[in-house]
DNA sequence: CGTCGCATTGATATCGCTCAAATCCGGTGG
DNA sequence: CCACCGGATTTGAGCGATATCAATGCGACG
């Protein structure tokens, strides 16, 4: 883990935040936060991916949580004095590090940052939600259909694709292969254009 | 929609959501609201259950979220100002509302509030992204098991299911022929313990 | 040029879904 | 008290969709 500089202006972050956070790197398989440890801080991914994950000590490991590129996580670990689980960057992976004091202190004392950290939690939930939803569908063409619905934009509901397709496989719950098949299937049928990672309804 | 009395002390609410609210009773298939209304509450459930829904023009419905005892839902209508889906009671349903330009209000002016509803959102957050790694897991006994894991409590993970194993089912995505089948294997192999509606590790 | 990872397609296996039927259990009404 | 009913539970049989294993092409990158 390596301290890099103070990061550039972020996006939709809340405003209080821009000046607050410090930027790390991670290399795989380097270590956040270990389960246990005392809460110092919550998370932005600014690069790469990091893996919430649990180990119980019969040998197996469940992944929590994947936090990609623009993801919160250990955000709960602010109403918590230790954290629950283990974050592990799953590659090269770039980090704003927010201090827990200093958050907790500006949701007391700023309200129009507690409003954001609210309605940045409620998104967070909203999107939570949906992939839920979306995994709960037994058929693969449905999951990709509620994907689009859901992520796309516009009366296409048009999504263009940030990673590849088997990021996007991941995220609806199938293999790649299953993807690859029933992304043809839809083509076939008319029902979705696909135009390399450009994705659209008809 | 009755509306029918001011509610009683309800625990785990925030303090200064304990007297805001509003008590309605609806019966199955009543609409709490509809997709493109005006916001006007955020909504606990205190008894049964809420389907929210988005549905397609091409005749297809999308659950989004079911809302069951204890539940809030629509939280992040707070930030919109028109819900996005529809919502419909499944079975007779009693709901706690609560006036959304007051929590909004409340979100502004009450710092002990936000950090309240800050951590309500959080811990919906983390059980919902629980769920969402449950329902990644391709087989049937990791599901029951990371339920478990996730949900019990003790050493044992103890669970007590409050409705029935048919609820249980839907819970993990599974049917509910499956997750009799899937029980009865992780009892006879000694992992599972179950008695009755009690269930934990071994 | 070799290697690596993504994309794609084929063949096969398997797990969970579907349909079906029997039992159990609590509640309800006579 | 008993007959009846609906829903939950349980087990069986078979099928089908998706995972798995395998092979190939392709482009990027050193």
């Amino acid at each position: 883990m390596t301290h890099i500089a103070s990061p550039d202006r972020i996006a939709n972050l809340p405003a209080a935040l821009q000046d607050i956070g410090w930027t790390f790197a991670y290399t795989k398989d380097d270590r956040v936060f270990r389960k246990g440890e005392t809460v110092r801080a919550v998370f932005l991914v600014l690069d790469g991916e990091v893996c919430l994950s649990r180990s119980g000590k019969d040998g197996g490991e469940i992944v929590l949580h994947r936090a990609g590129r623009g993801d919160f996580f250990a955000e709960a670990a602010l109403n918590a004095t230790r954290y629950q689980c283990d974050a592990i960057a799953s590659c090269s992976t770039t980090l704003l590090a927010f201090p827990a004091t200093t958050v907790r202190a500006l949701l007391g004392s700023d309200p129009a940052f507690a409003r954001e950290w609210a309605a940045l939690l409620a998104r967070q939930l909203h999107a939570s939600r949906a992939r839920l939803e979306r995994l709960a569908l037994r058929s693969a063409a449905d999951r990709v259909l509620h994907y689009l619905h859901t992520e796309g934009s516009g009366p296409r509901r048009e999504v263009t694709l940030a990673g590849s397709l088997k990021d996007l496989a991941r995220e609806v719950g199938l293999t790649h292969e299953s993807l690859y098949r029933t992304l043809a299937a839809l083509e076939k049928k008319g029902l979705v254009r696909r135009e390399g990672r450009h994705l659209s309804l008809r």
